[in-house]
RNA sequence: CGCGGGGUGGAGGAGUGGUACCUCGCAGGGCUCAUAACCCUGAGUCGCCGGUUCAAAUCCGGCCCCCGCAACCA
């Protein structure tokens, strides 16, 4: 096996092409954003890729739909995604599409021709219901009252010859792989439901369609009547885009295999048993870890234009800015539950934890800093701990007092990384506003807008230890708000000491608050 | 008996054996550096019934009610 001296190599799924992206998808994006930065962080070189998929009936449809060519159709849909993904601030980050013949087609090829070495593709008989009228097959749950509900007719049970491939043959592998951890899915509680798949059977699948009736796809090797099912093109995306399949291209051998595929939980199946399982057989390492994040709903239910509840990433982003828009979807929701996504939810974590929590603490910090002291602040001897009683930081930590580079050091990064590495940033993050509340409380500890008028020396000492606090607050949150994490350290100004912590600080007074307040009086706030 | 998640102060959510936590809201107090912000205090029979335990929101059994998934929809 390759030895990847710290690449590290994460994917989110590929999105279907035939609309535009809504918040589910920013979501994963921005899950995933939020690791790749962490990754980067603790100095491995991240290889981040997401996409679009872009073969299949329904896209061909859609794009009669909408009077264009299945190549104009997708193109302008992944497009929205590209824009999405600029919006959100995403940092570098890779972008497969599946019609591309130069990038993916070659690696789908491939790993077909490896798989079919392998003797795991053989010719069988599809069955299933097909529409006439849509000219395609149709699952039993897409119909209505056992009727197309475009056509109003009953589709008819037909038969056609596909490839298959042998997912059986490596069921009992599959089982013993995930029981073992060694592909591990997280969060833990998912691994039964995929062993429970397992345990309901694993059936040959349908690999490939007749190129007649769906020509918009990749071509089986070496047989003209047929393309590629979805299964080895669209997965196969998470290879090619490392440059399998193509001359010339390192980065498979320094990348592969993934660290981490970040996917909804929708679609765990496909990665956790039918993905692996055609690495198994094409030879290929297999994936370290799924991640499987839940769904975005809006109210509790799912978004649908039906009920009105669609939130649209790029007007929050528009409105209120991409920083805070990661915010909500990387603090507020956790990474492996459906979270909840509604402009009041949006407006009052917004308030109460940008607004109130992280811009006024800035706010007020700076302005002593510039107020007493020109902004310049040097170290000071004296020990200034904290006399507050806030235990939610402190507990199980019994030392004779606190200072705040203590508690940062000894307390906050420690939890921080912990969580981290369980992939639990939401509460990687309260880490973040817990300190930020302890910082609060020490500005009410030492009073340092009275404290100025009797004791200048303590009071610099006061405002250093808070712009110390304040300096590791915008360490911690740059994965998840990159751009307010840098505007923070500018306006902090610290000079780094010869043991990479803050010695000196020349801080600089905010031109305008980082998060103004919403104001909902007027009803402003949506549903 | 298909699989899975959930029912916690007025609202929304964290919390898987040992003083019940957060946000919004409400009541009272403090402070004035700051974005009417910040700090402190107050209020909860943790869906129902039974069991295990020195100890249960947390484990076990039963019941009631919500919600997803069930082969290509993040």
């Amino acid at each position: 096996m390759t030895e990847k001296n710290g690449n590290f190599y994460l994917s989110t799924a590929i999105h279907y092409a035939n609309a535009a992206p809504h918040v589910g998808h920013a979501y994963e994006a921005v899950l995933g954003d939020i690791i790749a930065r962490y990754e980067r962080s603790r100095g491995r070189d991240v290889f981040f890729v997401s996409g679009t998929d872009e073969h299949g009936e329904k896209n061909i449809r859609a794009a009669a739909k909408a009077g264009l060519s299945p190549e104009e159709f997708v193109g302008k849909n992944s497009a929205f995604f590209r824009d999405l993904y600029r919006e959100l601030g995403l940092g570098e980050h890779a972008f497969i599409r599946t019609s591309d013949k130069e990038m993916h087609w070659p690696g789908a090829a491939l790993l077909w021709k490896k798989i079919e070495a392998a003797g795991d593709l053989y010719k069988g008989v599809y069955k299933g219901l097909y529409c006439v009228g849509c000219e395609s097959f149709k699952l039993p749950k897409e119909l209505k009252d056992g009727k197309c509900p475009d056509h109003n007719t009953y589709p008819e049970s037909i038969q056609e010859e596909n490839y298959f491939f042998r997912l059986s043959r490596h069921r009992d592998k599959m089982k013993a792989l995930l029981e073992t951890g060694e592909i591990a899915i997280i969060p833990a509680f998912r691994k039964a439901e995929v062993l429970s798949f397992l345990e309901e059977g694993a059936e040959d699948i349908s690999f490939s369609r007749y190129k007649g009736e769906i020509p918009w796809g990749v071509p089986v090797p070496n047989d003209d009547e047929h393309v590629m099912y979805v299964w080895c093109d669209a997965l196969a995306s998470y290879i090619s885009a490392l440059g399998f399949g193509r001359e010339n291209e390192k980065k498979f051998e320094a990348f592969w295999p993934a660290d981490i595929h970040l996917i909804g939980k929708d679609i765990l199946r496909f990665h956790a048993v039918i993905w692996p399982a055609m690495l198994l057989s094409a030879g290929l390492p297999l994936p370290r870890s799924i991640m499987v994040h839940g769904m975005v709903l809006s109210g509790g239910h799912k978004m649908s234009k039906t009920i009105g509840n669609v939130i649209d990433p790029r007007e929050y982003i528009a409105r209120y800015g991409k920083d805070a828009f990661r915010y909500y979807l990387g603090r507020e929701i956790s990474p492996f539950e459906d979270g909840d996504f509604t402009g009041e939810k949006f407006i009052r974590a917004y308030n109460a934890n940008l607004a109130n929590g992280l811009g006024n603490f800035a706010a007020r910090v700076i302005a002593m800093a510039e107020k007493y002291f020109g902004g310049k602040i040097g170290q000071s001897s004296e020990d200034v701990p904290l006399l507050s009683t806030t235990q939610t930081v402190l507990e199980n930590h019994k030392t004779e007092w606190y200072s705040i580079p203590y508690v940062v050091e000894h307390i906050t990064a420690p939890h921080y990384h912990g969580y981290f590495e369980n992939r639990e940033m939401h509460k990687a993050f309260d880490e973040a506003w817990s300190l930020l509340s302890l910082l609060d409380g020490y500005i009410t500890d030492y009073e340092p807008f009275k404290l100025i008028k009797t004791n200048p020396e303590k009071t610099q000492a006061v405002i250093w230890n808070l712009l110390y606090g304040l300096f590791y607050v915008a360490d911690f949150i740059a994965p998840l708000m990159p751009d307010t994490a840098e505007t923070l350290k500018e306006h902090i100004g610290a000079k780094i000491g010869t043991d990479g912590v803050p010695e000196s600080f020349e801080a600089r007074p905010l031109s305008a608050p980082l998060f103004a307040r919403i104001e909902t009086k007027e009803g402003r706030a949506e549903k």
